[in-house]
DNA sequence: TTTATATTTAACTCATTGGTTAATTAACCG
DNA sequence: CGGTTAATTAACCAATGAGTTAAATATAAA
């Protein structure tokens, strides 16, 4: 899918390019500094491709320098990201099981609508 | 890759997947629930195996009903994700275009190190 | 016991991903 | 110019992802 968050979480589902984000944190590096600590588990094509993916997704940009291509950590994208996740908070937050118990009650005796289960008989809202 | 992290973001990088949490959040749904607004676009069995993915996430928790298989959303896994952008904050915050100009002068003027860029003949810091 | 509903599994296709090695481009340096 | 360093491109391959249709399974209901 082409949807930039789509693009963006998809950029980050790999723990090669996590790293290389946190390696750009720390400051701006060219490609060959960015590659160094991954040279041993791939080739340098192989980071290369990776670094494509992050600029894809606008997570980095890279610039000209002589025949250096250094690269700058853009965080846009995960203001984006985060701003998604950031309504289900309340699915992760302590309070949450109890205020989901009370909200089901609730639901449930206000509405006949039942929100799927039910324990015993009940069908899941057909048609 | 199998690291929870990485599972994560890539059961995220969809958007029928999103779509299916956000339906998820407005509370508990059976497959068949879960299916219908996708059912112009895909099979069913396509939904099936995306709310697989979210299960191995840890995304979605799916139980038994009769015949039915109610799902309920867990954001567990949301916390972790969220917890690994933060500490990216800076990096799309209002103030921190003007916080970097100012720690590149300064790590420029104190130390010789020259991060990267500097326009003009500077070399990449080389070995 | 048959039938209907809900969901999954199997088997297959096609595109994308993540990696490889070898060759190529680009810019500097002596 | 010729050599060296930095990085990308090309061509290839195996594994995975996202979809399909058809068949199988599970439970309820008549």
């Amino acid at each position: 899918m082409h949807d930039q968050l789509s693009l963006t979480f998809s950029a980050l589902a790999d723990p090669t390019r996590r790293a290389m984000l946190a390696q750009l944190s720390k400051g701006d590096a060219n490609v060959s500094d960015l590659a160094r600590p991954f040279l041993k588990d791939m080739s340098l094509p192989a980071v290369t491709k990776h670094l494509k993916v992050l600029e894809r997704a606008g997570l980095v940009t890279k610039t000209k320098e002589a025949q250096w291509r250094p690269c700058k950590l853009n965080g846009a994208p995960l203001k984006d990201a985060t701003d998604w996740m950031e309504q289900y908070r309340i699915f992760w937050e302590e309070s949450f099981d109890r205020l989901e118990e009370y909200l089901k009650t609730v639901t449930a005796k206000s509405k006949t609508k039942s929100h799927t289960k039910s324990k015993g008989k009940k069908n899941g809202r057909k048609k």
